[in-house]
DNA sequence: GAGTTATTTTATCGATCGTTACAGAAATGG
DNA sequence: CCATTTCTGTAACGATCGATAAAATAACTC
């Protein structure tokens, strides 16, 4: 935990969170691989080594926009109430993010660094973790609704929460290639005809 | 088309059918930014004027590499028979292909260029017209089937579609993070309960 | 104001990118 | 055998990649 006690030396002139949300921004429309230095600079109005002074490296800003992507812009499986009016509105809140108006199109981590050069595989291991996270969160919102009896107990969980997972994955795609909001929301609905019928 | 008389100068010395499918496999599965041409030139054997000098350049290497996927590995939606079926076929056939032994996981096209550069988004465009494609052949074979009284007439055939691809999709980015062949399959099937109730 | 510390700017680093001149090699036709 | 044509390998091209050394600048402390 680095702690600067008193401001010393030349201050800062710029906002790192500004900074941060347009590196993000760029890595979101662009990928990794697709989003050079250069694209950097311009987007964020700073020169390389203040960047490289505030963030380490290009890998580190990328980690740390994937960070601020989940926290800011990750759709959240809401934890109470029915289940399935939870996955309904996870599905749908999706479809409304990923065609947001003024944000790049799709989902930063559903399809993130997908076909990455075998020198940086490393940087596509964040993104897959997160993606698995979000497909087990899934499942065990699944897992619960069927021990509390709002699913029937032959019910595959897992299987579920891929298809949930798929959706959300689809849509991304989908919404780069230019889906409109009303037609991921059409999509969502349908897919909600999946969930199986009460216990 | 370009027709050679009589062999003359000195021949070929490799099958461009096998170099061919050697740089796919090189695309499919690092994609077009993360394969370099020294990457093509290991995967190939041949050397970069020789690659030059069959396929042009590495854009056109490449759509000739997506052109062969295409035809050689792409899940086709059979035509005859009930929508349904020929639906759970077609998606249980991704699953198998997605996760085939031997070749690169996921699908080439699903998830291609999906972030990529500025500069080199006309590579982009030919995958997403094959997306657009797909998503619109299988909207007319359940037209078909609406017209067919196989699916009530109120069915949404365009957000049903959109569905069969986003699972498609899906299966594609959860193949390349590692589910297996009996893990996609089952969302697949889950996947088919969407389907509406016959009319 | 002098000295210290951190940031910004300029310029550039070596590596790799996609691509190609050029010369040697291997087949043809005369 | 000679000339021609085509391919292969070597070497290199300019451009861009991610990253940084060094100098100039702007705040601080004393």
């Amino acid at each position: 935990m680095e702690m600067r006690k008193t401001s010393r030396g030349r201050p800062r002139s710029f906002d790192e969170d500004a900074v941060l949300d347009a590196a993000m921004r760029a890595f979101w429309e662009h990928g990794y691989e697709g989003t050079s230095v250069t694209t950097l600079e311009s987007a964020t109005g700073l020169k390389a080594p203040s960047l490289y002074g505030a963030f380490g490296s290009k890998e580190a800003l990328y980690q740390s926009a994937l960070e601020r992507y989940a926290s800011e812009h990750g759709a959240v499986l809401r934890p109470d109430g029915p289940a399935r009016e939870a996955v309904a509105e996870f599905l749908l809140d999706a479809a409304d993010r990923f065609s947001e108006g003024g944000l790049p199109p799709g989902c930063m981590i559903s399809t993130a660094a997908l076909g990455v050069g075998a020198a940086q595989r490393a940087v596509a291991t964040r993104p897959a973790k997160m993606r698995a996270q979000t497909l087990d969160s899934i499942e065990q919102r699944l897992r619960r609704a069927v021990d509390d009896g709002e699913l029937p107990p032959e019910t595959d969980a897992a299987a579920l929460a891929r298809l949930v997972g798929a959706v959300i994955q689809g849509m991304s795609v989908q919404a780069i290639d230019g889906a409109t909001r009303a037609e991921l929301r059409a999509l969502a609905t349908v897919a909600m005809n999946a969930w199986p019928a009460a216990a």
